[in-house]
DNA sequence: AACTCAATCAACCGCAGTCGG
DNA sequence: TCCGACTGCGGTTGATTGAGT
């Protein structure tokens, strides 16, 4: 777990600073103010921004980019805590549960990611947002292909194809939602509304692959439904007390180190003083 | 070893909602 | 009611990585 986020971590170091700002355009330059900096983080700004959401709490973004002398935009430093400082952020792969989970929220409530990630706790909407999109892509590209196959042999069917409706099978766990259900959803995207659409037309093969993945799993629908309801009751748990709160059930267990700067935090000098007088010497030095 | 390509993920943008003056 | 600042969200982009050839 740590060797893991300390890798994306020292991924995230490899990345050129201002490269992207450089190769991105007119456009972003009209939108980021003169003077402020952009592309990824540098360790020392997260360490920078843990400490200043720590003294003001995760709120006045603008003010909080102001006073801790990063010169990054108040929306910059927001998703940067919120996508990825964040201490109650889950690393690591989305789960079968998970990806069962967000394919139930996705067809209840398309393509609003916040709310499906409220659901999911750990987990962001660009975390849960890209999952979808790869997923779709994949699909997408599964479909095109099959098509492709069926139109070039029309006389021939291989047995092969007609079970791997998705793609994501090899992962393992994907349930389809009825069709009446992603008809009821509404909201979302069109292009992702039409891929699952696509996705109901599979949805008798992927239930028949649904069963004999519970038989194989003994995961029972029942468990299932316990799950999501334990996930919400998780998610307004720490609307409440704030993620990693004192009072969580999992606070019993030993924290588990989840975001890397935590880590880095851990052996930085300064971490071990007060706050205040942190404070102090940051307004001091800037 | 060098190259290609798909997957992953961090970070950006624009837009819309909310709130206080 | 209007306006500006702030915040949050969804969509998109592009760098990096790792597997395959």
């Amino acid at each position: 777990m740590a060797a893991a986020t300390m890798s994306m971590f020292s991924r995230n170091k490899q990345k050129k600073d201002g490269e992207r700002s450089s190769s991105s355009g007119n456009q972003q330059a009209a939108a980021v103010p003169p003077g402020m900096r952009k592309g990824p983080w540098t360790e020392e700004e997260d360490a920078q921004l843990v400490w200043f959401v720590r003294l003001f709490g995760e709120r006045r973004w603008d003010f909080l980019a102001k006073v801790s002398g990063l010169r990054r935009t108040g929306k910059s430093c927001r998703l940067r805590w919120v996508n990825y400082l964040h201490p109650g952020l889950r690393r690591g792969r989305i789960t079968p549960d998970e990806e069962r989970l967000i394919l139930e929220l996705h067809a209840q409530y398309g393509s609003r990611w916040s709310r499906i990630a409220r659901s999911l706790p750990g987990r962001t909407d660009n975390e849960i947002k890209n999952y979808w999109r790869t997923r779709t892509r994949k699909q997408k590209a599964a479909s095109q292909a099959k098509t492709a196959a069926s139109a070039s042999s029309s006389s021939t069917v291989t047995t092969t194809a007609s079970c791997s409706g998705s793609p994501s099978s090899g992962s393992g766990s994907l349930t389809a939602p009825s069709s009446s259900a992603l008809r009821e959803s509404g909201g979302g995207d069109g292009e992702d509304d039409a891929e699952l659409d696509e996705e109901s037309t599979t949805a008798a093969s992927q239930h028949r692959h649904q069963q004999q993945q519970q038989e194989e799993s003994s995961y029972t629908m029942d468990q299932f439904w316990n799950e999501i309801a334990a996930a919400d009751a998780a998610a307004s748990y720490m609307m409440v007390d704030g993620w990693g709160g004192a009072g969580h059930p999992a606070a019993a267990e030993p924290p588990v180190p989840s975001s890397p700067v935590w880590e880095y935090l851990s052996d930085y000098s300064l971490w071990r003083i007060d706050d205040e007088e942190y404070y102090k010497k940051m307004l001091d030095a800037s």
